[in-house]
DNA sequence: TAGTTTAGTGTGATTAGGACACGAACCCAT
DNA sequence: ATGGGTTCGTGTCCTAATCACACTAAACTA
């Protein structure tokens, strides 16, 4: 069975870089690529758009696949389509990026790849294809994004502290936020709800445990 | 001469939304389908991404045949994808748009175009495929990138008065704005020089004349 | 030359952002 | 039990950016 055009098509794949917090510092899930081009090497997860499919749905189907997340921030990043991007076709990818929350990471091989694994934004291996130009982009974006929105909150767990939330700031942007600051800023987004709840952990005062007041709306700020 | 894959591919087009400023109107520029589906309705110029042929060449390519127009600010939009938003077979559209100066206006029916013509984007005239949707979203654009880029220079033409650049911000914003905070904030980014000249026109004061200090940079502000 | 029209210019008030320090609550070790 | 260590939680002042606002200048016309 071959399907046949009348001129060249090419093939039109999603890649997603699914960030999350981890350790400490931000992390994006590759896998190691188990045939074709690039065979070994770590990529970003991703595959081809099905012919009835959305490009969006796509994306959130391998990101299903991958991690078993689902319900997350997914949000089109760029299309990339430099001729000779793929060795063996001409391939155009749709680019999108996932926050996922620390809580609900559960990657395992999926069916063409060999391993899965999150890795350092600042520390990654050498990439297949042009992935690390989209993981480039994808961290730009994020930055960027964090800036004027409360997409960070997609980061969060269910509950969590504030001290948490600033921790979260602090490695995406690379620098110390002050405190105070902070807190009023979070303050007057006013999308954090006072569980009520405490924290215990280490031999100090236990910190408040908040939660998102609308899980999944990313509010424009600023 | 047919071209056979193992898989079904989709059709991969680019489509560019062209604005410039024209009549005290934010205008875009649309052609009207010489065939095929939605004959004889408006759409946005573009066309099947050639198989050695990059994104944004394309896109520019099909901007110089419809325009004439070269050199100008090309930004990806967005990839529209929806399974079922062209009739023939799945067609994938990377949408770009452009912004091009008052006086270099040189539109010309091309091929496959049965006329060309400017429009005014609050009374379009029914587009094909989801092609106004693209447009909403290439304004929507347009108007938060005015607000913290240089951008809007690229709509001028070789020499133009402080008010008329004014005119242009106001006629995007769709509101009016302070004069003297408005030139404040011009100087403050330093992108303008003065070219000494004056233009007089009208029964009244003669303006200073200004060019772009780096025609064709796109400065980050705010 | 008086009237009309747009060009060109600065200040003061308000608002937003950034720097900054200390008591509270808990744990642990003595 | 008490003192030391650690993170939690809070408000004020100062600076910088933004916004509102009004008059004179230069040209043309009648």
């Amino acid at each position: 069975m071959t399907y046949n055009y009348k001129f060249p098509h090419p093939a039109v794949t999603t890649d997603v870089v699914i960030f999350t917090i981890d350790e400490d510092s931000l992390k994006v899930l590759l896998v190691r690529r188990g045939h074709g081009p690039f065979e070994d090497r770590w990529a970003l997860p991703g595959g081809f758009v099905e012919i009835d499919e959305d490009l969006e749905s796509c994306a959130l189907r391998e990101l299903a696949e991958e991690t078993g997340v689902t319900g997350v921030f997914l949000e089109q990043l760029y299309t990339f389509g430099a001729p000779q991007r793929d060795p063996r076709e001409r391939v155009i990818t749709v680019a999108y990026y996932a926050l996922v929350p620390i809580d609900r990471l559960h990657p395992r091989p999926a069916s063409d790849a060999r391993d899965v694994g999150w890795f350092c934004c600042d520390s990654l291996p050498a990439l297949a294809f042009d992935h690390a130009d989209i993981v480039r982009m994808a961290q730009q974006r994020l930055c960027a994004k964090l800036q004027y929105s409360t997409i960070a909150l997609q980061f969060m767990p269910g509950r969590f502290t504030l001290g948490e939330l600033q921790r979260v700031y602090e490695i995406i942007l690379g620098e110390p936020l002050d405190k105070r600051n902070f807190r009023k800023r979070l303050r007057a987004y006013d999308c954090l709800v006072d569980t009520g709840q405490q924290r215990r952990n280490g031999n100090h005062r236990p910190a408040r445990l908040y939660t998102v007041k609308e899980p999944g709306a990313v509010r424009i700020v600023r």
